[in-house]
RNA sequence: GGUGGCGUAGCCAAGCGGUCUAAGGCGGCGGUUUGCAAAACCGCUAUUCCGGGGUUCGAAUCCCCGCGCCACCUCCA
């Protein structure tokens, strides 16, 4: 197995290095709006990349933080005139519904706020380093000091000058250098707190990810992953704070997906260009959606409009049709299946995998369509039709009826309405199959 | 301004030195089929990979110069 690591700029070949087991962790999201279709590509190419390791024979272990204390938290918060924790909650539960419905594995998905006391010792950790220092109640990351004995921006790929130069300093009296960063933010009045050795406050951004990652995975991580928007400055100074609190090496891959884009441009909340991943799962299925985001190479960016999910579902109503009839059991096609892990095995190159799939539907034997049922499978895809629905019986019994009669336009005139729903209607030998398309 | 990356058919998107007169999806066109359709199946849909030079026996793939776009350097998956 091939990954690119965005820490050497290479794809190197990778394998869990202990206990044949992956330990992952990915930057899961800051509970503060709705889970949107940019944040659902991460989230999907990860469980898919994790299902194929186990198909590898690993076993996998992942983590997939809920930052749920943080200024925008608080900001939305007042503005609606709720409590902040209910906030998190709202948009905790929303993610999960999402996730249930996308398919995703279980994953263990723990909370910063859970985790203060961890915060608050590899502060306290980093501070007998030497590599932070308390001021004003609140407690800075030493980012030249650390520089100097482990290097600063190796991950990023930038110089301090570089960082510097484009820099727009948040003006804190209490830093000592424009460079660093927080590790602890000190109580202001109106905000959620905790108690700590530095006084009442609260955990900076990136330092929740350090802890709750070294606590649960132990270190080094095998991987560690996320949008590519996170590489700096949030994981390169996840990687300075560990680092500097233990001296360990931090994670051994570091993967990035792409950005989703809009019209040309990533879709992001400042934008407003963006697409509530529980409004798309009204109207198209989880394995739409999925396929839709595994069909651009993981690190490419991918654009998305929303006629994009009517082309993907057209894709996946007509593989689920080919291996629609195919008997469970039986051999599989040994060579069809090498290529495609082949592929798979490559960077994890989704696109070509699909490439593959379907072109092995136009010469189809049961073998073939077997391997491509597995697959597809494996990455997490269900295959079904969503259950039976009443309504739908009705109308399709009525325009049966019509047609009887030889009353042709109203047949047309059901087939037309429920095809704007996205059911199609076709006339076969022996009755009406139904086919929900999206 | 600095640093990365990208530019492949109508749209999306693989390929990254020879098997490329370039995979796959969606769309379109023609045919079989049908009450008409749809689906399915068959055939067609880039002699060419932003433009211009160069390296090489050979380039979409490597190098140089243009042009255009994006991301990061600020919160963002």
């Amino acid at each position: 197995m091939y990954l690119y690591n965005t820490l050497t700029g290479k794809k190197e070949e990778f394998a869990p290095l202990r206990d044949n087991t992956v330990r992952a962790y990915v930057c899961g999201m800051t509970v503060q709006d709705s889970p949107h279709v940019g944040h659902m590509r991460v989230f999907t190419v990860f469980d898919a990349l994790f299902r194929f390791f186990k198909a590898l024979g690993w076993e996998v272990r992942a983590v997939q933080n809920f930052t749920d204390i943080d200024d925008k938290i608080i900001t939305r918060a007042r503005e609606e005139g709720i409590d902040w924790r209910f906030l998190a909650d709202r948009y905790e539960m929303e993610y999960r519904e999402v996730a249930r419905r996308m398919n995703f594995l279980p994953l263990m998905h723990p909370r910063a706020t859970q985790h203060i006391q961890e915060i608050v010792e590899m502060i306290e950790a980093i501070i007998e380093r030497g590599y932070a220092y308390e001021s004003g109640g609140n407690v800075w990351f030493s980012v030249r000091k650390f520089a100097e004995d482990y290097g600063y921006g190796k991950l990023a790929r930038m110089s301090l000058d570089e960082m510097l130069a484009g820099a727009r300093v948040e003006p804190d009296p209490t830093k000592r250098d424009p460079l660093d960063f927080a590790l602890w933010k000190a109580h202001k009045e109106g905000e959620p707190y905790w108690y700590s050795p530095w006084g009442k406050g609260r955990p900076g951004w990136h330092i929740e990810c350090s802890a709750m990652s070294s606590k649960h995975l132990g270190l080094p991580l095998d991987i560690h992953g996320g949008g590519r928007d996170l590489i700096f400055p949030h994981h390169e100074d996840e990687i300075a704070q560990t680092e500097a609190a233990t001296g360990q090496t931090f994670a051994r891959f570091w993967m990035h997906v792409g950005l989703l884009t809009f019209r040309g441009e990533k879709m992001s909340k400042s934008l407003k260009n963006y697409f509530v991943a529980r409004e798309i799962l009204e109207d198209y299925s989880p394995d739409t959606l999925r396929h839709l985001l595994l069909s651009a190479h993981y690190r490419s960016d991918l654009e998305f409009y929303p006629e994009k999910l009517d082309e993907h579902a057209r894709a996946v109503a007509r593989l689920r049709d080919a291996i629609a009839g195919v008997e469970e059991d039986g051999e599989e096609d040994e060579g069809l299946k090498e290529e495609i892990y082949g592929a798979l095995k490559d960077d994890f190159n989704t696109p070509e995998a699909f490439g593959l799939i379907f072109s092995a539907l136009d010469n189809p034997t049961p073998a073939k369509l077997r391997t491509v049922k597995g697959v597809m499978e494996m990455l997490g895809f269900r295959l079904s039709e969503e259950e039976e629905d009443d309504t739908l019986q009705r109308l399709v019994k009525l325009r049966e009826e019509a047609r009887r009669e030889k009353n042709y336009d109203l047949a047309d005139r059901i087939r037309d309405i429920l095809k704007m729903v996205g059911v199609e209607l076709m006339d076969v030998p022996g009755g009406t199959k139904v086919r929900k398309v999206r």
